[in-house]
DNA sequence: CACCGTCTCCGCCTTTTGGGGGAGGCCAGA
DNA sequence: TCTGGCCTCCCCCAAAAGGCGGAGACGGTG
């Protein structure tokens, strides 16, 4: 039985959601909550599987309310329920859709999408995976795309590197300076500096910040999941 | 009426896919193919809407044909019909994945979805919408999140800066020199230099390259959609 | 064998970079 | 009004970076 909660500020908008799934012999909906705060208390004391979100709402909205909840959850890891978001809203602008994600929602979905897919988005979040609205999938998947393919004709330029110059301009995308380098690679700094100059001068650029660039737009370097402690 | 056309070098699995999509009152058939270079030729005869299309199979796989399908669409523009593309396979590695949305491809879904649910991700991507499996939403999703949600700490550090010094850091994570900064700004080139020593120190930097790691780590540059023509 | 590409290193040189300190003007807040 | 932050610019200096040519070693290829 999948416990579900309806967190919207409109009553009666969030009765129509709850009797929906509620007529789901695998859907119970344990809770309702009118704004984030209560949303927030109503988790923890009805442990939830799955929460319906509304964006707008007083008090606290739906992104601020998911972003608290899943944080939480972090926090108690291994132990708690760890309960799955889905953001359900009338507005799909980019910068909520973007913001829901990072919050860690599992689903964004409009309200204006027929009940029985509403029902299907539950349980396929329930089964742990995630469910957009089509067009947000579209909008995701093509930055998504544009991102991946931006450094095609980029790497084609890196094949005419050999594979220390790579090692190199890894290095270099790193912050790594010359001597720093030379001590990773075990090399001498001065067959550094040789190395750098052929990257430079093989890529067609001019000094290492521009190598740097260039490592992140071609894909061979990738924001996220450094630690820039250097 | 959608008219679809199915690829896979399995003919009993094309005509089970087939059949179950014919079966539907809206939508048609209209062609088959068992292998990357049969698909191509179709899609110019019979000008489908959606294709079907299996990744493994012999002569040209199916994200390769998908890449030129797609790819000869963008020159045909406005004229021609634009046909949309669903991966169907059974296989959902990430590297398929990727290159799949990096082709074009408008969906991503496993053989093992029920038919219902194939039939639906068709009427959903002909409508403009993409549909790929739960799973892989999740997997994108998380991608996506992470790449959002890396700057965060970086971000706060990044709040330190003043206005100016932010703009300057931007320019050197565009790989401009001192000279190139003080042209853009219309400033002086020592107070180029004042402003960037202002920022590594405040940043905890030691040079301009890794002031480009940080601009970019921290999302205040991005990789894609630049001209690395330096 | 001779040739070529790669990796390794060496000097020498110029330019750029980055650190240090100092200074004047401007503007907002105490 | 004065103080402090910001932007602007200057000088000097040391370190790093980058360009240049040269050179030895190694492995594969014609």
């Amino acid at each position: 039985m999948l416990r579900v909660m309806v967190v919207d500020d409109q009553a009666l908008v969030r009765r129509g959601f709850a009797l929906v799934l509620d007529n789901e012999p695998d859907i119970q909906v344990v809770a309702e909550a009118g704004t984030g705060v209560e949303a927030i208390e109503a988790a923890r004391e009805h442990q939830p599987d799955i929460i319906l979100m509304d964006i707008r709402m007083p008090e606290m909205d739906g992104l601020e309310a998911t972003a608290r909840l899943l944080q939480t959850e972090e926090r108690a890891e291994a132990g708690d329920t760890t309960c799955r978001v889905i953001i359900l809203t009338t507005f799909d602008p980019d910068e909520y859709v973007f913001r829901a994600l990072q919050a860690g929602a599992s689903g964004f979905v409009l309200k204006d999408i027929p009940p029985e897919a509403l029902v299907e988005a539950v349980r396929t979040v329930a089964d742990g995976g995630a469910m957009l609205a089509p067009g947000i999938t579209q909008r995701l998947i093509s930055q998504f795309a544009q991102k991946l393919g931006a450094g095609r004709n980029l790497a084609e330029r890196l094949e005419r590197l050999t594979t220390r110059e790579r090692e190199v301009l890894a290095a270099i995308a790193d912050g790594k300076s010359n001597a720093e380098i030379a001590e990773a690679l075990f090399i001498g700094a001065a067959t550094v500096k040789t190395h750098v100059s052929s990257v430079l001068s093989k890529l067609g650029l001019r000094d290492r910040a521009q190598a740097v660039v260039f490592a992140y737009e071609c894909g061979l370097a990738t924001a996220g999941g450094r630690d820039v402690g250097f």
